[in-house]
RNA sequence: GCGGGUGUAGUGUAGGGGUUAUCACAGGAGCUUCCCAAGCUCUUGACCCGGGUUCAAAUCCCGGCACCCGCACCA
């Protein structure tokens, strides 16, 4: 089994996540998150919403379902599908690369117009009827909901972004008319994928946050990088490098400062939620490859076993003047005299994508086979075990009774008595809880107990009454002792 | 969506036209246990779904669903 496997057997067997509706087959890309992935999940997302409000952006929540009209002004309805064939004589709907298949051709498109021009030149005949086919249309990747809207068709949303860019005035306005702006929004999106595949990265049901940053097109500028975190890039020309952001703007790899700020604090998250930076990598998007709204991405791919996977992509767009153009509405803002309509740069996260990354790149196993989630503290979906050494000489009832009081200091705590000692803390590594805070017989002594660090399995001896006041992971000697370096 | 493979307790597996359906780990109860999955006793728990063949199907056949691999797709 590779990591990744090790990985979804662990997840299934200690709930961080499972196949959705099991018990009647299961349901192809949709999965439940379970008691411990919610917790870990929510401190993934926690660490993205509180390092984007420092860089003052503002949060919203609109809704998944989206009349047409949105769609149709984003250009998803005519762009975000597949190509499929549907019979003039007995209308039935078959996928384009099957029918031709089946008349004896091996051949893919790339657009209706290239597969017309393939139909009008070779005969490809229904697979039902035998009618010749010589027109092609498209599969929707939107899940739809027929005429349910007031003026026809509700979709499931397939990006939030179109929530943001549909509020741009009444949040230019709350902004108080400033440029450049930026709006987050972390919420559900929906695809109808052909084959969803590996889990949470394929899912038709999955969490994004986006954020749109709102600039002005002459300069996209943010706010200037630091500079002082080495990134690996692979530019859609020339060689990949380890490079720091600044470096990357000065030579022209990034192609403006929004990008390059936003490149680097991408990387940050992702590395404070626990990927390796070393699996990390920035990859600029070949021209041919871009979403029909972009004319300039960043894939940030993670490295799982042998393959990249995209867990973030950073778009340069310009959605506001198609919304502009349907709505009638003006979606410029004033500065300094001056009418601007903003570009947009994008950061969007694929959050069951980067949960996935984290649980891979946290997993390792021991010289004697047991398996160790290597969690950030804060990551983690327990911050720490409490146990009694034994059931006896009143260790656990003294245990139990911390365990009620720390829960009203941090309530990721986690009471466990059963099995032995080696048993439980094995228990604990396996789902990532950095910290084991064992009761033994000199703590009835003196009130003190050992903390167990998770990855050294080194212990300290403290007393209980500072964890009840300090908390677990804030405090200071277990910090100093096993989060020094 | 195509082709190939697979589907047995929570997990990993053995077997396979008539069985009390194998084993391990995990789980529960108890005894024991003062630091890294110790031991003992007891115990819960499974043949993906539907149809067919058959006296009899978990086993064979067909269909569905799901998963895995390859291809395609991934706005």
């Amino acid at each position: 089994m590779n990591t990744y496997e090790q990985v979804v057997e662990l997840a299934k067997r200690r709930g961080f996540f499972w196949q959705a509706f099991s018990i009647y087959g299961g349901e192809a890309g949709f999965y439940d998150y379970g008691p411990l992935g919610v917790l870990m999940r929510d401190n993934i997302t926690k660490v993205w919403k509180e390092s984007y409000l420092r860089d003052e952006a503002v949060f919203i929540d609109t809704p998944v379902i989206v009349p047409s009209t949105v769609f149709r002004a984003s250009g998803h309805i005519d762009k975000f599908a597949d190509l499929a064939t549907e019979c003039s004589k007995c209308h039935n709907k078959q996928k384009l690369d099957t029918v031709v298949k089946a008349s004896g051709f091996q051949k893919t498109f790339r657009s209706v117009e290239e597969a017309n021009r393939f139909l009008q030149e070779n005969v490809v005949k229904c697979v039902v009827c035998g009618n010749r086919i010589t027109q092609a249309t498209e599969f929707k990747l939107m899940f739809r909901m027929p005429g349910q809207g007031s003026s026809g068709d509700l979709y499931l949303r397939p990006e939030t972004a179109q929530g943001i860019f549909v509020n741009f005035k009444l949040l230019s306005n709350f902004y108080r008319n400033k440029l450049p702006m930026a709006v987050a929004q972390l919420g559900k999106g929906f695809r109808n994928e052909i084959s969803p595949r590996q889990t949470l990265i394929r899912l038709r049901e999955f969490t994004q946050g986006e954020i749109e940053v709102f600039v002005d097109p002459e300069r996209k500028y943010w706010k200037e990088p630091a500079g002082s975190m080495p990134v690996n890039l692979n530019p859609r020309s020339g060689e990949s490098v380890s490079m720091d952001v600044v470096t990357a703007l000065k030579n022209g790899i990034m192609s403006s400062n929004a990008m390059a700020y936003f490149v680097e604090k991408t990387a940050s998250i992702l590395t404070e939620v626990g990927i390796d930076s070393a699996r990390l990598r920035f990859r600029q998007v070949p021209t041919d490859e871009l979403a029909h709204y972009s004319f300039d991405t960043w894939d940030v791919e993670a490295l799982l076993d042998d393959d990249w996977v995209e867990v973030v992509g950073i778009a340069d767009r310009n959605d506001l003047k198609n919304h502009e153009k349907a709505s009638g509405e003006s979606m410029s803002v004033l500065v300094d005299g001056k009418s601007i309509t903003p570009s947009i740069i994008e950061p969007s996260y694929g959050i069951d994508r980067i949960f996935l990354s984290v649980l891979v790149h946290a997993f390792y196993v021991r010289d004697n086979g047991f398996k160790v989630l290597r969690l950030p503290d804060e990551i983690a979906p327990y911050h720490a075990a409490i146990l009694p050494l034994v059931n006896k000489d009143g260790m656990d009832s003294m245990a139990r009774d911390f365990y009620e009081r720390i829960k009203r200091v941090d309530p990721y705590v986690v009471y466990d008595q059963s099995g032995s000692i080696g048993r439980r803390y094995a228990r604990q590594d396996e789902i990532g809880t950095p910290y084991c805070i064992t009761f033994d017989s000199q703590s009835t002594q003196d009130g003190t107990v050992t903390v167990r660090e998770r990855d050294s399995a080194r212990q300290i001896r403290v007393a209980s009454q500072d964890l009840l006041s300090t908390g677990i992971i804030g405090n200071e000697k277990i910090r100093s002792a096993f989060r020094s370096s």
